[in-house]
DNA sequence: AGAAAGTATCAAAAAAACTGATGGACTTTT
DNA sequence: AAAAGTCCATCAGTTTTTTTGATACTTTCT
């Protein structure tokens, strides 16, 4: 293999062009020299890539079955180099974003499909963890965004963040779970039945509102909770739009909770190191995730 | 765009190996080479690739994302190379085969999968045509190999073929059809209802016991006669593996013939032109094809 | 027939790549 | 702790490759 990538670019130009001269002249290049490239790449290759019995040279059959692959070779050369310059102006070759589990993806879809189209090279990790990890990610520079619900236990001195939505939870349980018989479901009625309750190493997760029963059992993840729910084992505040899940006929349904009680909602927020700099690509994410 | 695939292969040899001497040793180079082809390729994507703080070079970030792109370049040219060996070697770059219609796909599958296994970088095409057309895209150098039923009036004369199969055409019609309703039925009984029959543009197609019946229609495609007899416009020969494909509820079905009649097989052959000279590549689908 | 545009080839010039040597830095061995 | 072994960047000189510009010939168009 001792062709280069100028040879292929004459050939592929010579084809486009349809003879020496005329890609000679658009590689800014001497007839001659187009000739000679070419040649060698035949010599190389060891095909005869043109016929050149006639006044232009013409593509022969071989030459038109490796055309292709030439051209495919110069794209991806030219993306290279493209690539190369983005990465040159400062952007990251790989931005990760760790995401709470219960975030809903809806809220960096639209995100992630534009960062997308401006930084296709880019990759994207994104990791779904549970509880607080989401922060330790972030602290322990695994990840460079966090998107989490709000914890006041959290320790923020060393982020900045941003507001992007809210999860609304609601009092939920299985579907014949008996308080859903009644037509309006006060805090009296929630304390006589098991509630379920995340809890994360601090036990404080979330507001004080969200212990209500008399009896409580713990679990350490959402979808952990949603399983014990389906299992008839107790109520618990679950974000509402993971009760739309359809779960083989197992469904889940929110109270009809009293004026006294209410749902709440815990706000949604975007997180990142206060002393990390981002490049290109970084901030171009940050402000597209930061726009809700 | 000025780097050259040397440059890949420099660099791709050094992360490799670790090492730009190692690299060098590899590539049958003076390590000073290695490095500056390194340094060149910097140079030109403008991206540091390596560390060079430490003892031996250490990938940068921006190198690993290079990494791979360029592996994949080098990936392409040396299939290219491979590619130009095999048509030096005289294989042809596409290979043109035409069948009829009616000849189930089974008969070439396995030879494709076998074919493109040893040549997987020469194109196949597959035509499918209706009555004799096969013959006619090979005499006309469409297509090299042809695949199709034996028809009497072929003019072989500038043909070589060889059997490969059998197809066996059965006596049937839509599942209601009165005849169904017979134990047994004879060419009396076929004769006083409506045959579809395939008509080329010599009008005798297939043997004279084809034409059975008093009342005739003609069409000029299987396919056109399966949906014919789908429509319960009468009863026809058609190819038995054609009668398994479902559809959509409208099912056809074959009469059971009497001893006299009898369903009848035609031949299945494989045709060539006998001027052509075959490459590498088409010798060996031949050999496949014939094998049968 | 003549002009215009194309091609292959060649020697000379320019550019690029390679070599081999050198000094300095880091590791491993003694 | 010193010595030996690796490794690296750099550089000047050499070799190889590419480019150039000129030339002679062919095809196409007018």
């Amino acid at each position: 293999m001792h062709y280069s990538i100028e040879q292929l670019e004459a050939f592929i130009a010579t084809v486009e062009l349809g003879s020496f001269s005329a890609a000679a002249r658009k590689l800014g290049k001497v007839q001659s020299a187009v000739s000679m490239a070419v040649q060698n790449l035949e010599i190389d290759l060891a095909v005869t890539l043109f016929d050149r019995n006639g006044h232009t040279p013409k593509l022969t059959t071989e030459g038109e079955a490796l055309l292709y692959r030439a051209y495919d070779i110069l794209q991806s050369c030219k993306k290279l180099s493209e690539y190369a310059q983005i990465l040159q102006q400062g952007a990251e070759s790989r931005i990760c974003l760790a995401m709470d589990e219960i975030t809903p993806i809806d809220y960096i879809e639209t995100s992630l499909t534009a960062f997308a189209k401006k930084y296709s090279d880019v990759e994207i990790e994104l990791m779904f963890v549970g509880l607080n990890n989401a922060i330790d990610q972030l602290l322990a520079d695994e990840a460079v965004f966090a998107i989490l619900p709000f914890i006041d236990d959290i320790d923020m001195s060393a982020l900045l963040s941003k507001e992007v939505g809210q999860i609304k939870f609601v009092a939920a349980a299985w579907k014949e779970h008996p308080l859903h018989e009644l037509k309006e479901v006060n805090a009296d009625d929630l304390r006589h039945h098991r509630q379920i309750v995340i809890s994360g190493q601090s036990n404080r997760r979330f507001r004080a509102v969200e212990r209500l029963s008399s009896q409580i059992w713990l679990c350490n993840s959402h979808y952990l909770m949603l399983d014990m729910l389906r299992g008839k084992l107790g109520w618990g505040f679950v974000p509402e739009h993971l009760l739309d899940n359809p779960w083989e006929g197992r469904e889940l349904k929110a109270f009809s909770l009293g004026a006294s009680l209410g749902d709440f909602t815990i706000p949604i927020l975007l997180c990142w190191k206060k002393e990390h700099t981002f490049g290109l690509a970084g901030r171009y994410l940050h402000e597209l995730l930061a726009k809700k």
